[in-house]
DNA sequence: TTAATAGAAGACAAACCCATCCTTTATTAT
DNA sequence: ATAATAAAGGATGGGTTTGTCTTCTATTAA
């Protein structure tokens, strides 16, 4: 569904955004540790982010990722978007370039459906709004 | 949302279903053409599919790729399986190989519900079901 | 029986994704 | 000011996916 990176970005938002509401940067150290992912692939995935002003930072001493913006404006959509582009929203189910209404693959009608409701769910989910279940320990970021 | 080869798997089959239906076998060179497809590739995808034994072939003149099975018998949700796997129908969102009732992830139940409209779909979609409307150009297998 | 045909199988190449390392730059605490 | 800290950026390697080519094997038509 998601691409590796695109499946980190959105643990590593998520954990940022908990992290985040009490004012606290957190390291790549601290980020990789919490959602269980290699130190190195996620500092590229979290620069990405940066350039496209999903995430904010701050080098040096104290320094680290955190949220200027509410947590509650960016969507796990914006983050599927930013890493994985809209191809899940918009594409063919089949791979056709040219697939349309006027002129569908055999999936077409029915493959739409899903998408936008996969999208509709991704549109919903805000990143600022599982950090209670986090620190509850009702839900998980990491493998295990 | 589905792997290359698996798009392609889907289209060659959904192509041979049609043509198997008069009894006629049909080439990789033709398949390859009517799917727009690298004929090369699909050769090779043919050949897993063989092996999965949701296509059968004969070789040497007037020989090629056709269906035994009644082609209502299979669905698309067979041929993702068989290429792809079943992450897709079963596998967490966002990658965690943990994730579960008991140990969910952000988004695993809101997930769930999408990945089993997916499942749905696709194993309602069977491969002959497409033959009428291939053949009054309501619907299409190639790129442009 | 022979020649032509067409898929099977194996090897190989390119592109992309995933992951790691190293140097540079910015910031802070002292 | 200086040293320590932490992210940014560039380079690189491994693995998987995608795509191609060549040889082998099975089948058919003549």
């Amino acid at each position: 569904m998601f691409s590796k990176t695109c499946e980190y970005a959105i643990r590593a938002m998520i954990f940022i955004a908990q992290k985040s509401k009490t004012g606290r940067k957190v390291g790549i150290k601290e980020i990789a540790n919490a959602i269980d992912a290699p130190e190195y692939f996620i500092a590229k995935i979290l620069q990405e982010l940066g350039r496209k002003g999903l995430v904010q930072s701050l080098k040096g001493p104290t320094g680290g990722f955190y949220l200027e913006k509410e947590p509650s404006k960016c969507s796990l959509a914006d983050i599927v978007k930013a890493i994985d582009g809209d191809n899940l929203f918009n594409g063919c189910g089949l791979g056709l370039k040219n697939c349309s209404e006027i002129r569908p693959c055999p999936i077409h009608n029915e493959f739409k459906i899903v998408r936008d409701e996969i999208h509709n769910m991704l549109k919903n989910a805000r990143i600022g709004e599982f950090s209670k279940q986090l620190e509850n320990n009702s839900i998980f970021l990491t493998r295990k």
